[in-house]
DNA sequence: AATTGCGCTGTAAACGATTACATTGAACGC
DNA sequence: GCGTTCAATGTAATCGTTTACAGCGCAATT
């Protein structure tokens, strides 16, 4: 306890120097013998490594990166870190910076410009190397010339007004004409699609991907029902209200998000219908939990640890002076997910006949 | 293009200096019409923030840090990020730190030396102003001095070797003795527990509130079936299976992560078993999901932002040099939150047959 | 009129590392 | 024996801020 409070008074660190006094030679050289040991002899390397062995030496951070211009971190923005869809993706971006010998700091813009204005600063301040943008933003003002002096990526945020930054995302377009074939495939042909929020460029690719999908699998536009809504779980519960009041009803529905499609299926079983008997219904992102739902949650899924490799991978090159501009948008592929949540649409007419018809899919 | 090019090269920062210069004071003038306005002439001042507009200036990080000796960040340290567990703590923590003017910084020891020897350097070479050490861990090594010159804060994560360091966690046992009081209320007197890792402080604590409460309630030791196991999905499939195995089997089964609880019941049902009919599960922690789940989970919420709000509030008074020693240990209580999971005894006793089986062995 | 006090500001010394430049001494070639 | 070269090291400037200390007017006090 004694030793506490004593140790607690004294503040000050150790040094460059006590390591230099300690080895008998200059700062210069204790530096050297760190930085690159090639350069200072043998013997008095060693004579450094047991000094700051034994003096308990660690070279300070804000020291070096004020001399060096780079505090080897970079910082993910996003709104709304509760989303649980990031982690995934998060994680592997963690992985990928550590590798490179880069630290991850989290921000959280929450939509408000004063916190928008506070991570401006933050970076502006030389805080960080670099900027991954996920959903957050930063202020549109002198946001130019910021993106010209240090790296700035979009990952799965596509900001129209931001047409020149480059950006990884999922092939949104070909993701969603995918499913809706799939789903024609298996005999639907009046198909429900819960689209996310109508300004997000994200949401409207995938439209536009469901609108060609239909055009080329020969559905007249009367065959697509489109509601508009969010990525939320509550999205999927307000479409399926007005689903149920629909006197034909589509019989698939495609969700913009797995939460959405889980929202949507609660709903409608708590009206009495049955998901996949009464409708299939498809999600999108493969999230955690879209296996462990019942019924198994078939969906595109989204490479999120790709993603957060590339991504990170990216910024690093970007950081690192490789100013070679690289391609300035990345599209992955997402990949079909069939589980339980689709039937083909015979197998459905033929509900009342089978319920002993058990799917034939079984999960991972 | 070719502005592009010019601003790359010219890579000076405009610092105080040139605030100064332009607003015609010194740079201490400058630091302090922004430290405190009071302290400088209101004329002065004006001319000073005109100058900064005009000259776009943004005080550096690092300089500002390495004079100050503070950066204004914390680390959180976690084993395994991609665990969603962790994100509602984590957004709450975010936003307290925000608020109290700290960054976050993310960091993944993944269980390995490596990891951990590197986030240590990363404290100690003062990146940070304080730690939450969550399921990460540093190592042994100086440690004690290290948490001696910086506060470090456990947050559901219970290491016993740190016997000094406050703790901020739920109160496991208090939570294990009602869920199991629960249980034995409902008239189930046979009961399944998968505790997590065994070598985990507060898998202990709750094991220890299992056989509390299971002694209050006056069962016998053979009515309670313990399996050793660890929080994941695969914990929860294990022990189904060698609960189906089992001649007379608990009519209730509590698991330690809802992850456990939704492992058991996917198996469990595979294998022609019905829940809550069969056997209610409960499940620990209230995850996002717990409630989507079919059947909704009957668990005991821990109050993850509660838990982060108040890990950061105590890590921000330490971090600003209150050193009053604040309780070194804070438990908050759990709720049972009543889902669809469990069911009473006696209810699934008039299901069908099968419950004679179970009548004789609560007959023992 | 001299002294004191005070509000405002400037000068310069930190903070702790990196690194351009200078210096030393030994080896080597002639 | 003397310049040349080169490896190894030291000296000191630098990164951009904050802040202790000091100075300078000007008003108020004696």
């Amino acid at each position: 306890m004694s030793k506490v409070a004593r140790s607690r008074a004294k503040n000050r660190s150790v040094t460059i120097r006590d390591v230099a006094r300690r080895a008998g030679v200059s700062t210069a050289t204790v530096s050297r013998a760190l930085a690159d040991p090639e350069r200072v002899a043998e013997a008095t390397r060693a004579a450094v490594v047991a000094a700051i062995a034994e003096v308990g030496f660690t070279p300070n951070a804000s020291a070096r990166s004020l001399r060096a211009r780079s505090t080897k971190m970079a910082l993910a923005l996003i709104n709304g870190i509760g989303d649980s869809f990031y982690t995934a993706i998060l994680n592997a971006i963690e992985s990928t910076l550590f590798e490179a010998g880069y630290g991850l700091v989290m921000g959280d813009t929450r939509g408000t410009p004063g916190r928008e204005k506070h991570y401006d600063q933050l970076v502006r301040s030389g805080q960080v190397d670099g900027v991954l943008l996920f959903s957050g933003r930063l202020p549109q003002e002198g946001f130019d010339d910021l993106s010209r002096s240090i790296p700035i990526l979009l990952v799965c945020n596509d900001i129209p007004e931001l047409e020149d930054l480059p950006v990884i995302e999922v092939a949104n377009r070909d993701a969603a004409f995918e499913m809706v074939q799939y789903l024609v495939s298996l005999g639907h042909r009046s198909i429900g699609y819960i689209m996310g929020p109508a300004a997000n460029v994200e949401a409207q690719e995938r439209l536009r991907g469901v609108r060609e999908a239909a055009a080329a699998c020969g559905l007249a536009p009367d065959d697509l029902t489109i509601w508009e809504g969010s990525f939320s779980f509550e999205a999927g519960t307000a479409a399926a209200r007005r689903f149920i009041a629909m006197p034909c009803r589509p019989t698939a529905v495609f969700c913009a998000s797995d939460q959405v499609a889980i929202g949507f299926i609660k709903a409608i079983r708590d009206a009495g219908l049955s998901v996949p008997d009464d409708v299939s219904v498809a999600g999108f992102d493969d999230i955690e939990y879209a296996n462990l739902f019942s019924p198994a949650l078939t969906t595109m899924r989204q490479p999120r640890a790709e993603l957060g490799r590339r991504a990170a991978q990216h910024l690093v090159s970007g950081m690192s002076g490789d100013r070679k501009e690289t391609p300035q948008r990345t599209r992955l592929p997402c990949t079909l997910v069939i589980r339980d949540s689709v039937r083909p649409y015979r197998a459905a007419a033929t509900r009342d006949r089978a319920p002993e018809l058990k799917a034939t899919r079984a999960g991972v």
